[in-house]
RNA sequence: GCCGGAGUGGCUUAAUGGCAAAGCAACCGCCUUGUAAGCGGUAGAUUGCGGGUUCGAUUCCCGCCUCCGGCUCCA
């Protein structure tokens, strides 16, 4: 056989432990490309590999394996639990069951001691293959296993649908984990499709237990909640450790926290949930990233148009939306119905919507009058607010709103002109991205569900072919999300890592062959037929909210100067060098930069941590060394000084990294 | 919308079935010459809102609002 590239022969009935049992990091094997336990009983003729917690393969079976002491640590404490799943996911796992009682955070330190000690026993993984009759009758007492069962012997594209229940199940034999005591008694069991670590030992104590959360039974909120309870676990303490400092630092970047402290915005109770006002500090990092895109807008070729922020019914019927989207719209309001002294209806009123989205205008704006193909592409382009009235739990800071502006634009284009304009458009959205300082992205391109579509097959394949095209002739790693498109058309959308590693969806460009047969848009070609445009939407930003919350946990509120509410601080060493340093200040005003200069009657050192804590990229300092010499002191956010720079190569210094948008 | 948790001056937090405490911030005064907190004082709270239990509720109970963590959803 083959082992790890390299041929070797070996005794039969020889298992992949005997191959690899020395080396503690080697979690499971992979033998003729499935991954196997390495109690895995090898044959004649297979290629076997190891498989450690290095990979992302062998992280996932050992979390999954977590999940298993989970599970068995919640049945030693409460028998009467129920198994939901119990799936790794990204940085952990978690299990889902039915109690009578959710957990509380003092069950789960209850739960994570429990947990060391099945841990601390070394048991061992057992595959055992049963048959379905044989599953059913030994896990009666597990209701939700024997529902996966059932999905299993039915069609298997069902267990496949259920998030986390392949896992469970998997697709081959059914099988069953027992767990072992060193002396072999058997302690506990679970449907699983495997593979496991060998024993517990190899959890360690690099896993903790997350929080605690209600799920609904295959993910489908017609089914019943269960109490999931989320883990995380490494190969290593350190490696947790590390996980648990980057939670950390996430938190510290939380817009929402930064956003107070920075006093960039805030959410008045009095407003209402999802709304949000934005304060004069916030407010500026705000106009300097619109004034940036209405720059960058019209030098693209783009026309800026206006629309209200509410409109009659009608327009949404035409549009659809009522149709697909009332239930996520604010509920209408009734205007200027009259009645007579009995109540009789003597003038029929109106309902009026707050808008949830800005197409329909752009579209009435297109048919205001006859347009000609020399009009087209036409690119209408709005900072538009819509209204959405989103769930209530789903709610979250700036990411998640009621209210929000789009930096929305819909383009008219031909059929001939629909691929080079989508070309030049995502090389436009990822080159604006980047101005803000994103700078790693992937695309991600959804296409048709074949169930639920408007629009010809050759529309749908040509507009497929233009977005997978540009997506292409951009360089960018491509994801395929089949099956993702929304009904009128198919979509790019880009992807942005943040500083932290975080992926956020930012920019989307759909194409839309429905909007312009419901408004009956036409345009007269050059052979005088009336045709009908295709119509783009793309939203660069997706919301100007949302986006400010994106760049707020990028930069950890630590903007680069561009963008930075107060650009520079004046700090006199004494308050004998306040004017100095406003006269330092008129300067740079006249190269319109926001300047402070702080006279509080705090001391030098106290001013520092001020500034430093206000997160201003530049601190100018003036004392008399500076001032004999005509020149001022640079202090930086990282703490670095610079000290004696003649004034004016300290303003040309501050007023380039402006200019440049560069970070400091 | 569903499940769980939480709401105490602007912020962070303390406490208690019996006068609601501290730090930071704010304001006033004194002080203040070199890179993350000088000193003193003043003001600021109907403990999210409404109801109930109680001699007495910020504390216990119920409803609502808002936020947090998830689930579902996200045109």
């Amino acid at each position: 056989m083959s082992v790890a590239g390299s041929q070797r022969s070996v005794t039969a009935g020889s298992t992949a432990a005997d191959l690899f049992g020395q080396d503690r990091t080697t979690l499971v094997a992979r033998v003729n490309g499935q991954l196997r336990d390495l109690a895995h009983e090898l044959a004649d003729g297979d290629l076997v590999e190891p498989v450690g917690a290095d990979s992302d393969e062998g992280l996932a079976v050992l979390r999954h394996s977590a999940a298993h002491v989970l599970a068995q640590a919640v049945q030693q404490i409460n028998p009467k639990a129920r198994l939901g799943i119990g799936p790794p996911i990204q940085d952990g796992f978690y299990y889902d069951f039915d109690v009578e009682t959710p957990f509380t955070p003092e069950d789960l330190k209850a739960l994570e001691k429990a947990m060391q000690r099945i841990i601390n026993e070394g048991q061992t993984f057992r595959r055992r293959v049963v048959t379905e009759d044989a599953a059913r009758l030994e896990l009666a007492d597990e209701p939700y296993k024997c529902e996966l069962i059932g999905l299993k012997s039915g069609a298997s594209q069902d267990v496949s649908s259920v998030e986390g229940a392949f896992a469970e199940v998997g697709a081959g034999e059914l099988t069953i984990y027992d767990n072992l005591r060193r002396d072999g008694e058997r302690v506990w069991g679970d449907l699983c499709r495997g593979p496991h670590v060998p024993t517990t030992k190899v959890l360690g104590n690099a896993y903790k237990l997350m929080r605690t959360a209600a799920a609904y039974w295959r993910g489908s909120e017609k089914n019943p909640q269960l109490q999931r309870v989320y883990g995380t676990a490494w190969p290593t303490k350190d490696e947790l450790k590390a996980y648990l400092e980057r939670l950390a630092e996430a938190e510290k970047r939380d817009h929402r926290k930064l956003g107070a402290e920075l006093d960039l915005f805030s959410f008045p109770e009095e407003i209402g949930s999802g709304l949000a006002v934005f304060h004069p500090r916030g407010g500026v990092i705000r106009k300097e990233m619109e004034d940036y895109s209405r720059r960058r807008h019209e030098e693209e070729g783009y026309e800026f148009v206006y629309s209200p922020h509410i409109t009659k019914g009608k327009l949404f019927q035409t549009s659809g939306h009522l149709d697909w989207y009332a239930e996520s719209m604010y509920p209408p309001m009734h205007l200027d119905e009259e009645l007579d002294v009995d109540g009789a209806v003597t003038k029929q009123g109106q309902d009026y919507y707050l808008k949830p989205m800005n197409c329909p205008f752009h579209c009435l704006i297109f048919r205001a009058r006859g347009r000609s193909y020399r009009e087209l592409p036409l690119r209408l382009f709005e900072f538009g607010s819509v209204y959405r009235y989103e769930k209530s739990g789903v709610v979250h800071g700036l990411t998640r709103v009621r209210g929000m502006t789009q930096d929305d634009a819909h383009i008219y284009v031909t059929a001939q002109q629909l691929q080079s304009e989508l070309k030049a458009l995502l090389t436009f959205v990822i080159n604006l991205l980047k101005d803000y300082g994103l700078d790693d992205f992937y695309l991600e391109l959804s296409t048709r569900n074949e169930e639920k579509y408007v629009g010809t097959d050759e529309n749908w394949a040509k507009a497929t072919e233009a977005l997978g095209q540009a997506a292409a002739d951009s360089g960018l790693d491509l994801v395929d999300d089949p099956g993702g498109a929304a009904f009128y058309g198919p979509k790019i959308s880009v992807q942005a890592r943040d500083a932290i590693g975080r992926t956020w969806q930012m920019s989307t460009i759909q194409v839309d062959f429905n909007l312009p047969e419901r408004f009956e848009l036409e345009y007269q070609s050059d052979d005088g037929s009336r045709q009908r445009p295709i119509m783009i939407h793309r939203a660069l930003f997706g919301s100007v909210e949302r986006f400010f919350a994106v760049l707020t946990e990028h930069y950890a509120g630590a903007f680069p100067p561009w963008l930075a509410p107060v650009q520079v601080i004046g700090i006199p060493v004494a308050d004998e060098y306040n004017d100095y340093l406003f006269d330092i200040a008129d300067r740079l005003k006249a190269s319109r930069i926001r300047v402070e200069v702080d006279t509080s009657d705090d001391r030098f050192p106290k001013k520092i941590r001020t500034a430093q804590k206000s997160k201003v990229p530049f601190m100018l300092i003036a004392g008399e060394d500076d001032r004999s010499a005509g020149a001022v002191s640079f202090r930086y956010r990282d703490g670095s000084q610079k000290n004696g720079v003649p004034i004016a190569k300290a303003v040309a210094e501050i007023v380039e990294a402006v200019e440049s948008r560069r970070q400091v």
